[in-house]
DNA sequence: GTTCCTGCAAAGAGTTTGCACGAAA
DNA sequence: TTTCGTGCAAACTCTTTGCAGGAAC
């Protein structure tokens, strides 16, 4: 399975191309799990992609602005992270010991949202959900 | 219904006494939603408490590391809120319109919970939920 | 040629820290 | 008397902004 090109997905969203923009598409895309932006910002380092950190917040931001990417908070570490968005959204697991993220395959929100919507009346239009606790590897650590 | 005394909290809590510190138990204990240390710093101004904003900052590490209170982080305004602790803790419709917090009365959570603790090799300790969404007023008024 | 993206440096917001003084136990 | 909380100012981190040059279309 190939995924899109970075270059195709810009243009999808409307976006200017630029090495820039590609490099982190690319970068985004390969992840597993999200990232900082300092964590990102280390990857442009390594790789000597040589992107101005400045430069980085603000393509963020258009591709936040351009519904490309969640941006979420992560309470353990209490930092930013970022993620490409997925067909389906994903919820995590999060390790406060190791600070792991393990994704949640289904979103267990479903009826949970439907109740809420009949019981009070509000529109729902999205949610975040984290949970924390230890994964098996620290578990058996201790 | 009278709730217990700041000062009694705060030896319950094993902390010492101070001004400072009964005066913003005292804010909190008033909240029926989570405010911002922004909100908290503009009463403790408003009733000329005179509480520098580092100390505020001290006072609320003080009561999260002995368990009092619960720091979150609040999506549609980017911004920390801080609340009491309840006994049964709380998860809110947040209005991406007006922002309005609104308590759901009962945690869906814990049969999720149950469940991902069985099917996946982790265990939960917190976890986090806010949902997103248009409160009825701001539907009326669109 | 026009638009808009980028690097750089500087500014800004929110938070933390060192130190001397003062209050609680 | 000892411990520890507080005010103040300075430092620090993370993020945003203005501007001039350069790349995309």
């Amino acid at each position: 399975m190939k995924s899109t090109s970075s270059r195709t997905l810009l243009e999808q969203s409307k976006l200017k191309y630029s090495r820039q923009r590609e490099s982190l598409l690319d970068i985004l895309k390969e992840q597993s799990v999200p990232i900082t932006i300092d964590q990102l910002d280390e990857i442009v380092k390594q790789r000597n992609l040589s992107i101005n950190l400045s430069t980085i917040y603000r393509i963020l931001d258009a591709f936040q602005k351009h519904d490309m990417i969640e941006k979420t908070f992560n309470v353990p570490t209490q930092s930013y992270v970022i993620e490409l968005k997925h067909a389906h959204h994903r919820h995590y697991l999060i390790c406060l010991d190791c600070k792991k993220m393990i994704p949640i395959n289904h979103c267990p929100m479903h009826e949970i949202i439907e109740q809420i919507e009949k019981e009070q009346d509000f529109h729902v239009s999205a949610h975040q959900l984290d949970i924390y606790g230890y994964c098996s590897d620290c578990i058996k650590n201790h």
